[in-house]
DNA sequence: TTGTATGCGTTATCAC
DNA sequence: GTGATAACGCATACAA
């Protein structure tokens, strides 16, 4: 038996229909408050009937947390960014929370408007997974009380948060893989995003080979991508000598790169060339690709984020966040070593 | 030269700051208001001295609007409702709003608790992806002039506009596609989630053959996804008799079927089975699968949706929504057709 | 154009 | 345990 005619329906037209003061309401829907059962009852029987939901723009007002974190990012149909919103959002509801995802195309007006967004919707926290933020803004979002977290950003700004994997010992880690499976003619396939981890990630690759003396071409063929990692073969096939061991800086690139080596040239993975990726997307697992890489532990990852949203002060931030450690996914992509034994 | 100590600035402030009163301010940030460009200068330096950003929340308390729209969805990493968020946030963002994204496991108990949040937040309307809304919550929904979008759930409730793909239309052209083909015996791949869409899709499949008085097995091995697909190829080949033409649902399935038919079976597609997707997610495009899908139109579609929460009335909706017809398209996984001209 | 006053829906503080 | 009342930050009708 619907009263209202239009709009949201208020407290107040709940505590005349119970016959309580808009208290009592209140009372009733806050956590530890204390109410008689009785009034209690009527209170809820009577927003029952009316449709009632506290506002929580209203209740945002006064108290002074929204629980709205800002999540903001860009490619979101990317295997990897989808999965790390996924647990973003379910974690984040585990504790109350709800996320806003703005979506960014990158670059730096557009996630500067993001971080206004974050700002005007007095957003709890914000977590930023792409996109370079402008050093400012960021300083306006701590100075105005928010937890900021950027995650695989490298750029060390004071004041937020920065949650990183371990970029430049895995990549080392995959140079040495590859050499112990025998590669002589080493390649690495990046991309020309150039945002921060995935530098990380070919240069050191590029760094490890140099202490052994070694020269290691580092193709960026077009962004971040499937397609990206097929021009790459592209580039590196259609004259001899192409690498017969190859470091894809993510899977989606890895990915690419076989396709091309196998269907446009003919290559098997892993005898003439293997490949070794970064991420451990789902795709990565599937029977047409089995690709050997490492795995970012997206889950604790995001545990990590939702704790530093939640318990930790901005001070001892610095503390509290331990190293991420990529761990390798044997799968069929990479040679097994020769010599083994 | 930051003044302020903690917590974020108001309007009061800066009214203060400027020599203003806090009117000037506020109509300084109200698109439409009239101010003097002396004071108007003022303000805006103010507020760039001191950090302000309006609050959203507060406007939406006063106002009726608070320009966030509920996103209810499931399976983020799933590639087509992740490509969906992604199209969503990046136009509701071009049109002034913001998504709030609510990621549910699908099961009534999470949808009606995402849908209560949507009613807590005042979202201007809601958009639900996936999973079974109650009734009776809808209809509050509704009643409080939220506007609700019902994607691919062809439980028609009344009330939300409901927005659905030409599944039946769509899947009876496959099972032509696969015909003219020349496959004989065929096979559809469905899964266990029993979604609205998934079953449009797989019952008017048979029913096309049927008329034909062909008797087609529907193989609903797991619940959607690349896994299932594969599972539903195991159960299929793994005594004689096997199908020369399947139809996956998803485009998932299809894929994972695709991976098992090949590597567990030694089948050759499209030699020795014709496979058709739906969907057209990016993988499907991957060359080593190359699928032969029907695409949804998702920028369209998300177009419409928006369209629908902004100019339309609820009461127009019905005459609004125009039918949304996935395009077959031809890749190689589909044998062309043996007696062609 | 500008300032003053009021209302939006809550929660918190205070008396009772 | 309960009800009045004052914030919270903003937009706006109204008066100047």
């Amino acid at each position: 038996m619907d009263i209202k005619t239009k709009g949201f329906v208020s407290a107040e037209t709940v505590a005349r229909l119970a016959g309580v003061s808009r208290s009592a309401v209140s009372r009733t829907f806050t956590d530890g408050a204390s109410v008689s059962e009785a009034t209690r009852k009527k209170v809820l029987e009577a927003a029952a009937v009316l449709g009632y939901h506290v506002n929580h723009l209203a209740r945002g007002l006064s108290h002074d947390r929204s629980n709205i974190i800002g999540i903001i990012v860009s490619e979101i149909p990317t295997p990897y960014q989808a999965r790390m919103l996924d647990e973003m959002t379910r974690q984040l509801q585990a504790i109350g929370k709800v996320g806003m995802v703005i979506n960014t195309t990158g670059d730096a007006e557009s996630v500067a408007n993001a971080l206004r967004q974050t700002l005007n919707f007095r957003a709890d926290g914000v977590i930023v997974l792409s996109g370079t933020p402008d050093a400012s803004l960021i300083a306006s979002c701590v100075a105005n009380g928010q937890r900021v977290i950027l995650i695989n950003r490298s750029d060390h700004i004071e004041g937020p948060a920065n949650l990183a994997v371990e970029n430049a010992e895995t990549a080392r880690e995959a140079y040495h893989l590859l050499r112990r499976a025998g590669c002589q003619r080493l390649a690495v396939v990046s991309s020309t995003a150039g945002t921060p981890s995935l530098s990380a990630r070919d240069s050191a690759f590029a760094a490890a080979a140099a202490e052994d003396g070694l020269s290691v071409p580092i193709i960026r063929a077009g962004a971040t991508g499937y397609a990206a990692g097929a021009e790459a073969a592209r580039q590196l096939y259609s004259r001899s000598g192409g690498p017969d061991g190859v470091f894809g800086v993510t899977d989606l690139l890895a990915l690419g790169f076989m396709d091309a080596a196998r269907h446009s040239f003919g290559l098997r993975v892993p005898q003439d060339v293997s490949i070794v990726g970064f991420d451990d997307i789902e795709q990565a697992g599937w029977e047409s690709y089995a690709l050997t890489t490492f795995r970012q532990p997206v889950e604790e990852m995001v545990q990590l984020i939702v704790q530093l949203l939640t318990q930790a002060g901005p001070d001892e931030w610095a503390h509290v966040v331990p190293p991420i450690k990529p761990v390798p996914i044997w799968r069929k992509s990479v040679l097994p070593r020769p010599n083994a034994g």
